[in-house]
DNA sequence: AAAATACATCGTAATATTGCAATGTAATAA
DNA sequence: TTATTACATTGCAATATTACGATGTATTTT
């Protein structure tokens, strides 16, 4: 049905689902690659480094601000992007909880 | 049009990307939820336990098997299902990396 | 062997996503 | 004021995803 089920899941579930979801694209992914070499911002030059209409990546860069991944601010005609840290840094969180959970693990599967 | 364009991306880009989207989506959020609680297996528990019915699990059990997330083996039967170390450490590398290199960064938008 | 259990696969309907051309808007430059 | 620049939004076509009933397959139980 393509309609994702987000009653059936807790809050919690359906955050973090979002955040990744947000990073699940290889442009999106290649974004922050970018936003990353160079710091911060420069909006159009996302433009000119990727290979993608403009229009395309404005919606990218929407669905990552919506999701708390970059933000930006307005400077003049031009927006600067950059990295939000806080999201980032509750997936990271997560991921770590993961590993951290399974060093207690008793039980397995698999050799 | 639905299609990525992902022949314009990096190998590493979109690899992180399949990974990232195996788990953007709470229903399989949730599996590894269950997964962790229980350390380890039991795949018809998971029916059982998330309000989906059988083919849709066993197709969510599919996506994280393929992205390399989970792991199963026949086990007379049924067949148990683990979390798969891996890419996880992966996923958890990659934002440990963009946490510090947003450390080292100069420039930076919004005070 | 027949039934039951434990999944996987197929087919399909509903909805979501991706990408872009065309167009809109707001600020600056000429 | 009229460009021009820098985006955002709209609308649409193509494709992908989600969910599940029906059905298939393999193993175990009876």
């Amino acid at each position: 049905m393509g309609i994702t089920k987000t009653e059936y899941f807790s809050t919690q579930q359906n955050e973090l689902a979002n955040i990744l979801k947000a990073l699940a694209h290889p442009a999106r992914v290649a974004i922050i690659d970018y936003l990353l070499s160079v710091d911060a911002c420069i909006c159009s030059d996302i433009v000119n480094e990727l290979p993608l209409a403009q229009p395309t990546i404005s919606q990218h860069l929407k669905e990552l601000k919506n999701a708390g991944i970059i933000k930006g601010s307005i400077e003049g005609k031009s927006i600067c992007y950059c990295i939000d840290e806080k999201n980032i840094k509750i997936l990271r969180e997560y991921f770590d909880s993961i590993l951290s959970s399974l060093r207690n693990n008793v039980k397995n599967c698999q050799s």
